[in-house]
RNA sequence: GCGGUCGUAGCUCAGUGGAUAGAGCAUCUGUCUUCGGAACAGAGGGCCGGGGGUUCGAAUCCCUCCGACCGCACCA
């Protein structure tokens, strides 16, 4: 990157001003960072070193800049001049020579421009969505979806090794899993000519009206307040009965019980992943809970935890020092007196499994109403040995739907929440995607269905697409005229001095430093509004500087040429790195 | 009550302690004898929730108040 060259130029100009005695700055690592300044008259690139070094060095930052700037190499090869300004801001003026240069490796590079190597070395285990097997997946766990599916594609951009990873919590111990194999045999049940009394779960009285016995069995079938509602399981259970033509029903109880439990259970997780599969979101591995239980490692990691003094015994059950391990508000129960794990003891040895794999950075991605658990996973990690600053969890707010200026309700059939497959079905996976990654996670986001669908430029995805056409249907118009597209590097590049081209060239050379920051502060958002500036900046070259109409030199055109390649080519790699097509035509 | 997150243009949202706080949408005004108008150019619109502090400099860091959302299980 270009301003990795500037950094090493400016350190150098530091070191021999402080060899010469002309600048003191102590021994602390002076940190260099240039950014592009909004202002185009402020230059090429900035830096406030000056600024920073004002108390170390006991200098006015503008007589700091001054005595820098003599020992840079201005005026030669790619400095053509540095000013100050303001209360000590460093411009820098580039020779354009490095755009060139910039667009020969972008060819050169092709799919792989904006990928670098800081992350070399890294293992992460990124794992999201993790959507307990009792339902669809839901327009959130869609944003995390995207969300995580992104992170990994920049974290790899940045030299990592990443796996994507979907934890299934299908734990026998799970109130939840229980819960809703109960819903599917009561379901069952009513498929068959049972009488169901379904209660009312929008009431909080207990029940005392008298139970409605089955005119069939005798027997009083009461769905749990808690169960699952969604009459999606109605439709499986439906299902379920014409297949097998009622044949569960004649398994004794307990067996019953625990057959509803696997089927409902081994459902969901291919309802799920046919779901995410639709979302274009695939995972390398999908870990099951059970075969934590079934290896014994949860009891390896609770008698690990005894073993290392953070576990101890209170009121029968056993319980974990997370307020001494981590910031939690009290302890927190590992193995409940009737001698059930919690999920805390099932997770805690979760991610040791995660450790051991060789992972040394695991990213966690949850639903913001599960941020009073992040201290709990934070305290079972450390418990264990690990560092719990390798474990990081992000929390992604919740997402509105918007219709008509209404919000839009969860159906009835999906259970009350929004199915991820309705929005796919009704936008377009693309779409989908791009407005998941469109804010920031930290942010509830709400968007507008109906702007969500429109394909004009008042939507942020076709805009972005729309780029990438424009770009690929230009290449495609030259060779159906016969002009040849030439590499950049047999191109005089120099011709290229508008300052729509100059413009549109300095926004392709952010790309690689965009991905990287992107990445830095596991932030995809930046993304979307770095392909909305690189869209302008295609348009605005391509509205001043014909192209391949009458009266244009064959060598400009031939210029112009490959700077719409290269635009193409920055364009489809950010759309991959969003998850989004980049299609030739719309 | 305790804890967490967040208050930025009419709306939806960006904003690494730095220069005059930005963008999209919406509103208004322009640009088409067009290489894709799904575009471009321009205008209006702000005590960055209030008040203190930290410093050369605060939307950003600290304290406090107000408001919104979320969490506070031997559920996951």
């Amino acid at each position: 990157m270009i301003t990795d060259q500037l950094s090493v130029l400016l350190r150098q100009a530091v070191d021999s001003a402080v060899k010469d005695g002309e600048l003191t700055v102590g021994d602390e690592p002076i940190v260099i960072t240039f950014d592009t300044p909004k202002n185009k008259d402020f230059g090429d690139f900035a830096t406030n070193v000056a600024m920073l070094l004002q108390k170390r060095a006991g200098l006015a930052p503008r007589e700091i800049a001054n005595r820098i700037i003599k020992r840079l190499p201005v005026g030669q090869s790619l400095i053509t001049r540095v000013e100050i300004a303001g209360p000590g801001f460093m411009n820098f003026y580039l020779n354009p020579v490095w755009l060139y240069d910039t667009m020969v490796s972008i060819e050169r590079e092709d799919t792989a421009y904006g990928n670098g190597n800081s992350r070399s070395g890294e293992r992460t285990l990124i794992e999201f969505v993790s959507a307990n097997p009792t339902g669809p997946i839901s327009v959130v766990n869609g944003r995390a979806a995207a969300l995580g599916d992104c992170l990994a594609n920049l974290l790899s951009a940045a030299g990592a090794v990443v796996e994507r990873e979907f934890y299934i919590n299908d734990a026998l111990n799970s109130t939840q899993i229980n819960l809703m194999g109960i819903s599917l045999q009561l379901r069952y049940l009513q498929t068959l000519g049972h009488t169901l009394d379904m209660g009312d779960s929008s009431t909080d009285e207990e029940e005392e009206s008298t139970p409605h016995a089955c005119a069939k069995c005798g027997e009083n079938h009461i769905f749990p307040k808690e169960g699952y509602r969604g009459e999606y399981l109605v439709e499986i259970a439906e299902q379920m009965a014409k297949e097998d033509n009622g044949a569960l029903a004649a398994l004794p109880a307990t067996d019953q019980a625990a057959k509803f439990r696997q089927l409902a259970s081994d459902r969901m997780i291919l309802q799920q992943q046919s779901d995410l599969a639709a979302f274009g979101v695939k995972f390398d591995k999908w870990f099951y809970e059970s075969s934590l239980y079934e290896k014994g490692e949860v009891s390896t990691a609770i008698e690990l935890m005894k073993s290392k003094g953070y576990a101890y015994e209170k009121d029968g059950a056993l319980w974990l020092k997370t307020t001494e391990l981590s910031k939690d508000d009290q302890d927190r129960v590992l193995v409940r007196s009737n001698d059930k794990e919690t999920y805390i003891s099932a997770d805690a040895a979760y991610h040791k499994n995660k450790f051991d794999r060789g992972f040394n950075r695991l990213i966690n991605i949850w639903g913001a109403d599960h941020h009073g658990y992040v201290q709990r996973l934070k305290a079972g990690v450390s418990s264990l040995g690990y560092d719990q600053d390798k474990c990081e969890i992000i929390l992604t707010q919740m997402i509105l739907l918007m219709r008509d200026g209404e919000p839009v309700r969860g159906s009835k059939r999906a259970g009350d929440i929004i199915p991820l497959v309705d929005l796919v079905n009704e936008i377009g996976r693309d779409a989908a995607r791009y407005y998941c990654l469109l804010n920031s996670y930290e942010t509830t986001a709400t968007f507008d269905l109906e702007l969500a669908k429109r394909q004009s430029s008042d939507n942020p995805v076709f805009y972005a697409q729309y780029a990438h056409a424009r770009a690929a249907s230009l290449l495609a118009q030259a060779i159906s005229r016969g002009v040849e597209i030439k590499a950049a590097a047999d191109i005089d590049l120099t011709l290229l001095t508008d300052e729509r081209e100059l413009g549109l060239l300095r926004k392709l050379s952010d790309f690689p430093s965009e991905v990287k920051l992107a990445g830095d502060f596991l932030a995809p958002h930046r993304l979307t509004g770095y392909i909305r500036e690189v869209g302008q900046a295609l348009h605005q070259f391509y509205e001043e500087c014909p192209t391949l109409k009458e009266g244009v030199d064959p060598a400009v055109r031939d210029a112009r040429i490959a700077l719409f390649n290269v635009t193409r080519i920055v364009v489809r790699n950010l759309l991959a790195l969003l998850g989004v097509s980049a299609p030739d035509k719309m």
